[in-house]
This record gives structure tokens, C-alpha cells and sequence, in this order.
DNA sequence: GACGGGTTCCGAAACGTTTCGGTTCCAATC
DNA sequence: GATTGGAACCGAAACGTTTCGGAACCCGTC
């Protein structure tokens, strides 16, 4: 589908074609479509630097530098342009400044996992809250990229950024497998990542201290009494998961308990396939008498799991979370878990994303501390 | 804080006012700083149209004409722009689109409760969900702009959506005594509220049918046998409030049921004020078997009041909350309540507000169904 | 009275688009 | 052979800023 001339707006296609049965000249079509597409701004017309000069009786130069807080500039003079300014209801226009200044402090936020699903941990929410505030408090504002949808699907990660000029972007939710991630580290776009380790000139990463947290559930598990731990992990795709599966380890090995590979699975983040999953494993090794999930949605799957056998949580099976969701103190029975700071994410990837821009990043990667949460959920091994 | 001259960052003054001790002459010095702050779309160049232009051998006006799908220009022409366009790896400037077209196709998003206590319910990220889908789709970005923290409170919504030139605005979250509302209503900048009742030539709602939930929930509660029925309200700037008071007022007319005042106390929409007041609602009415609450979290408060006077729930009172969070299908007893789709409250909002922007829409307002959800926390009256 | 230096201001270019108002060329028509 | 009309293209202005390179003026100094 071609425009024809003097359209501006490809949905109003239709109007134009029967209009035109009805004019004649080139001048009386531009004309009446003029008419019929009035400018929005130039309704009521928005004050701009030039008008502002026009008042005062000085330059836009001045203008522009008056109220830029330059020095070069009368301090009468200043005043009159800036009452002039507020008597106009002047305020700049960032699309112009942002053109010539190649800045546009606005960051972009390209987050996969935007759906509703993630509704029940909040992880998204959170972070984005944590971003937010701090870019708030900055003067950057943030814009959302969508990478759900078809239409989006379609522009890469470079068009995304460059399009909108964005200064730089905050990644979250995308796995490692990504097509974007390849993008990420080959632009060199400032950009900040959540839960994905890579560190360049342009990139840095925040995340939480995956693998001391898990270890020290496990560790909570095993001062407990049990011996037998298995542990429903994430997916290959993700980093976390390799950490907390190595944080795992760790701490059996510490306590000089044998790492056996058939009590790890994955349960994939959800709930209901960590249910299956926790399932099959408590039949296959009817021995283990805790489990570490490697999040709390998969720890709730998990306790429905052991209902469904019969099994009572924590009297007859141990069970230990990770992210400390909203829900893990609303359950019955409440998650012992690991606590992680999801809003904190958000923030300091505010505060590295704009260190890097503004040249005065030290570290490029910030891991924050857990908490281990004791609640209902674990409790003494019987057995031991 | 005022600026000298060749100084392009407030924040690097300090470096500059260091170098100016080194330097002498006006061109040593801004030829230094040139090099000290290299332009940052400018290392790696940007294709631009004029580049095209001169790849392919003709004017900015056909490459833009070309890209643009105007009928005006040769295919074989057009195919070579692209061409060149592609192998430039060229993407539009929106900015410079934007700034000529006096369209920028991003929708503001106004949030004032994007804190991390919305994180309960989730009502804030739901919408959020659904109207980032809706304008993916339609290929609008969304820009936050935060209002809690001090630095954005000074500028008017005005301010906002003029210097960002927003294409319109969707608010969510803020109060009917919010001084922005008032701004909202003045100006013309088009903008669709999310449950607050207002209509005009440039502003539209959406809201859930919360007189017709409320009243559900009542009758429900009334066909359980329930006859002195209370209510958790929550608080008198809320729109929904009234209406949900409404639809409670009603129920109990319909039934030929005695409305007293002094059974709806307000909870705030918080769970620990509501878990005051229910209390105190229920020493004052010990005859009460059942309560309506206007939010789940605030059912929730209920339920632990009644704990604490030693109520069971549902044995000795029924609770019905609004919302159904997800917390409320977890909780023990799960809620019995009043579902509202809160993505659908986003995804029409931005529907209703391309409308209004496209200039075709029809209502300015949606109201959307709910659901009644029958749980746990209600039962029959056995008094009754 | 020429000169240097500081203060205060300004003209014009630049940023990357879109689009108005043409022009040029060529084939078809009278 | 002059006229018309359409297809294909282009120059230049406009959008609202910032900033480079001066210019004008005044004051003090040699």
C-alpha cells in the first residue's frame, strides 16, 4: 500500500480517496487537508525560545543561555527573560534539545518477561520500581521498550536504542540464550544488565549474591539435621541458576555431604512444573528429607507436591525458597526462604547506568547480600 | 550555580574549572574540552538520510519519500534506496521525525503509586501489563514519568507532557483531591483516566462496573443467609469507593435490608488499618456475620482481626473481599471475591486513548464486567 | 588615544527529518 | 507542432533548540 501525496497519516487514507473524488487542483486538496489535520501543538500554540526573545527584546541566543544558567548574561537581563518565560507558560522543548545536544536523558528499559505472568513473584515490578525512583531522582525519564509483541519482534535491539536515543538501557528478564544479548555486548550502547554477568567498557551488570544465598539455605537445611537435600533448579538459560545449583554444592560439600546429580532438577521458574517435577523426584529418592528451590514459586509447587503424597510440610519434608515473594509469608504454611532485594536491583542499575554514562563508573557490577528468612516450612529432620 | 561559557554538562564543571587553570586562550581551552567530551552518537556515525542521498545519487527528499512509501518515486529507485539503506544499517531519527511531524507516537504513562507497597496488590503492574502490550502493538513506546520523588513534584503535568510532547496520557493511580487531576481536566492534551469518571472533548475513563461487584458480593453474602452484613470501605478520595459503597447501599435495599451507617467504617485500602477497624467494627457489632470488604487486602486485615477475637473464618463470620489478587487464592482461607482484570483495565485504556488520539472514538468511557469468585471465606449463617 | 580585557549580547549554522512548491522530461492528445 | 498531463525528482524551508565565533561597548592603563 503506497501513500499518495499530501497524506500524512496512513489511517486516514480512506477520508483522502473519497475526498478526492471531489476536488479538483493540487491547492484545494493540500488545502482542505490542512484543515482537516490541524496541527495538535499549534492549537493552542506553545511558547518557544523565539517567542520568548520577541517579548524581551533580545536574541534567542540569550534567551537560551539566559535561562540555561549561563554567565554571560545581565542578571537584569535574566530576570526579564525568565518572567517573560513564565508569563508564556514556556517549557522547552525537549525533542529540539535533545537533537542538537545528541542527549536525551531519557533511559530505556528492554524487559522480556512483561507479561502478567510475572505477576505472582514481582521481580519485574519491583525492579522497574527501584529504577524509577533512582531515575527520577536523576532527571532521566524512562521509556519501555516492548520486545513481547510480533511488531516489535521485528526491530533489533540496535534499532530500538538508536530510534529513540536513548542514552542507554537497562536490561532485565531476557535469558542468556537471547538474540538480544548477542546485540547488547557487540553495540556500544551503555547498558546495564540484571542477573546476566557481562563487563565491558559500555556494559555492566547487577545482581544478588546468588550463590551465598543458596548456600546458605542449604546450610539452614543441613544445621536442621538433614542429610538428604535435593534442590528444584531454574533452567540451563539463566545465570542465577548456575549460581545458586553451584551454591548448592558448595555447602554440601562443606559439610562433607555427597553431591549426588539425580536430586537436582529443573523446574523451569514455575510453579506447576516444579510441582511435577518435585513429584517424580520424592518417588524416585524417597530418602530426601528437604529440598532447596531455587524460587519461591517453585517452592510452593513443590509443598503441593508433597500434599499430594501424603507428605506434611515441614513435619515429614523441609522445603526452602529463594526471592522471598510476597506470597512466602501469606502461604500455609509460610516459606523459609531467601530473601533478595528486588527493588535495590532496579535502583542500583539505575545508579550504574548513569555513572557510565556520565564517564564516572568505578566498578562495572554490583552483587547485592541476601537474607536467609526462617518461617514454617523448615524444620528439625525427625529422622536424624 | 551558574555556567561558564563552553561548558556543555553542569556536572563536569569541576574538571573544567581544573583545566581552565591550564589553559589560556579561548580556542585552547573549547578545543580541549572538544576532545575531552567527543560526541557520543558521533564516534561511530549514525547513517543519516543524507547519507543515503549521497550513496544512492539523489536528494534527501526522495530517499525520505522512497522510505516512506509515497507513490511519487520509481520502484527501481526505491528499491536501490533501501538497499543502501539497509547496508547503511540506517534507522530514522524520531527525534527529527517528531520534532517536524509534531507527533512523537509515545503515550505518557502518569503512575502516582509506583511504589513498592503497590507490590501486594498488583494492581499498578497489571495495568501496566496490559497497556504496554496494546501499545506495542500499535506501535506507540510508553514514557514514565515518576511523581513521588521531590524533583518531578515541581513541575506541573503540563510541564510533563509538553517538553516530553507525549502524544497523550494515560494517569493511574491518583486520587480525585491529586492536584494534577485538576490540570488534567484544563488543559487539552488528550489523556484517558484509569477509574476516575471524567469525560470531555480530549479526556476518556475506564473503570470496572464496581456498584454492580459490590452488589454482587452482598448478595452473595445475603443468599448465604447473612443478615447484619458490615463493610471495610476505603477511603472517601477514591472514586471506586463510592461506588462500591453504592452497590453494597443497594443489596441490602434490594433484600429489604436495614443500611446502617455506623457497619461501614473506612480501612484505607491497607491491610493493618483494616485489621484496626474491622476490629473495633465487631466489638461495637458483635451481631455481625459478614463482611464486605472493598479490597482484598483489606479482607485479609479482616480475617486477622477476627483471628484475633477468636472469630473463625467462615465458621463464625464471612469475609468477602474486591480485587481477587493473587494473594487471595493462597491465603488461608482463600477469598471468596470480586475479580476484576486489571490488564483489561490497561489494555482498553490505551485502546480508548489511540482512539481519541486517532480522532475515532466512538464513548469516551469503558466499563468493564466482574466476577464473583466463591472461595473459602464465605460461608452460610448458621445462626440464621 | 591606542590598546587590552571584561561584560553582554547577537547572527548563523547545525541537529535529522518532512513537505511545500516547483521543475524536468517524455508520451499522448488535439 | 503546440498543448496537456503524468511520472519522477529536487531545493529550500521549517520544526525548536544549542553553540561557535564575533561584535559592540565600556573601563582602566600605558
Amino acid at each position: 500500500m503506497l501513500k499518495t501525496r499530501y497524506n500524512a497519516d496512513w489511517n486516514l487514507l480512506l477520508h483522502i480517496e473519497k475526498f478526492n473524488q471531489r476536488v479538483e487542483s493540487a491547492f484545494s486538496k493540500r488545502y482542505s487537508i490542512d484543515i482537516m489535520f490541524p496541527k495538535r501543538f499549534g492549537g493552542m500554540h506553545v511558547a518557544t525560545i523565539k517567542d520568548i526573545a520577541k517579548h524581551a527584546g533580545v536574541s534567542v541566543t540569550t534567551v537560551s543561555r539566559a535561562l540555561n544558567g549561563y554567565s554571560d548574561v545581565n542578571e537584569k537581563t535574566r530576570d526579564k527573560i525568565k518572567a517573560v518565560a513564565k508569563e508564556l507558560n514556556y517549557s522547552p522543548n525537549l525533542l529540539a534539545r535533545s537533537l542538537v545536544m545528541k542527549k536525551t536523558k531519557t533511559i530505556g528499559l528492554l524487559v522480556s518477561g512483561m507479561q502478567i505472568e510475572g505477576s505472582k513473584d514481582n521481580f519485574t515490578y519491583e525492579v522497574l520500581c527501584g529504577i524509577n525512583d533512582c531515575a527520577g531522582e536523576r532527571g532521566y525519564d524512562l521509556i519501555l521498550f516492548s520486545t513481547n509483541t510480533e511488531l516489535q519482534q521485528e526491530k533489533t535491539y540496535n534499532q530500538l536504542c538508536q530510534e529513540r536515543k536513548v542514552d542507554g538501557v537497562i536490561l532485565q528478564g531476557i535469558k542468556t540464550d537471547d538474540p538480544y544479548l548477542r546485540e547488547v555486548v557487540e553495540s556500544d550502547i551503555p547498558c546495564v544488565l540484571v542477573d546476566i554477568p557481562i563487563e565491558s567498557d559500555s556494559v555492566g551488570y547487577v545482581t544478588t549474591d546468588n550463590k551465598e544465598g543458596a548456600k546458605k539455605a542449604v546450610e539452614h537445611l543441613i544445621g536442621l539435621g538433614h542429610r538428604q537435600i535435593g534442590m528444584i533448579n531454574g533452567h540451563k538459560q539463566a545465570f542465577v541458576s548456575q549460581e545458586r545449583l553451584e551454591g548448592y554444592r558448595l555447602a554440601l560439600e562443606e559439610a562433607k555431604l555427597d553431591f549426588k546429580e539425580e536430586n537436582v532438577v529443573d523446574g523451569a521458574f514455575s510453579e506447576s512444573e516444579a510441582q511435577v517435577q518435585a513429584a517424580e523426584l520424592l518417588k524416585k529418592n524417597p530418602k530426601i528429607t528437604a529440598i532447596f528451590c531455587a524460587s519461591d514459586l517453585m517452592a510452593l509447587g513443590t509443598i503441593k507436591a508433597a500434599a499430594g503424597m501424603g507428605k506434611q510440610v515441614p513435619q515429614a519434608l523441609s522445603v526452602a525458597g529463594f526471592d522471598d515473594i510476597i506470597l512466602a509469608s501469606y502461604s500455609s504454611p509460610t516459606l523459609t526462604t531467601i530473601a533478595q532485594d528486588r527493588y535495590q536491583i532496579g535502583y542500583e542499575s539505575a545508579i550504574l547506568l548513569i555513572q557510565i554514562l556520565e564517564g564516572k563508573a568505578g566498578s562495572r557490577k554490583k552483587v547485592l547480600n541476601t537474607n536467609l528468612i526462617k518461617r514454617e516450612s523448615t524444620a528439625k529432620n525427625h529422622e536424624a
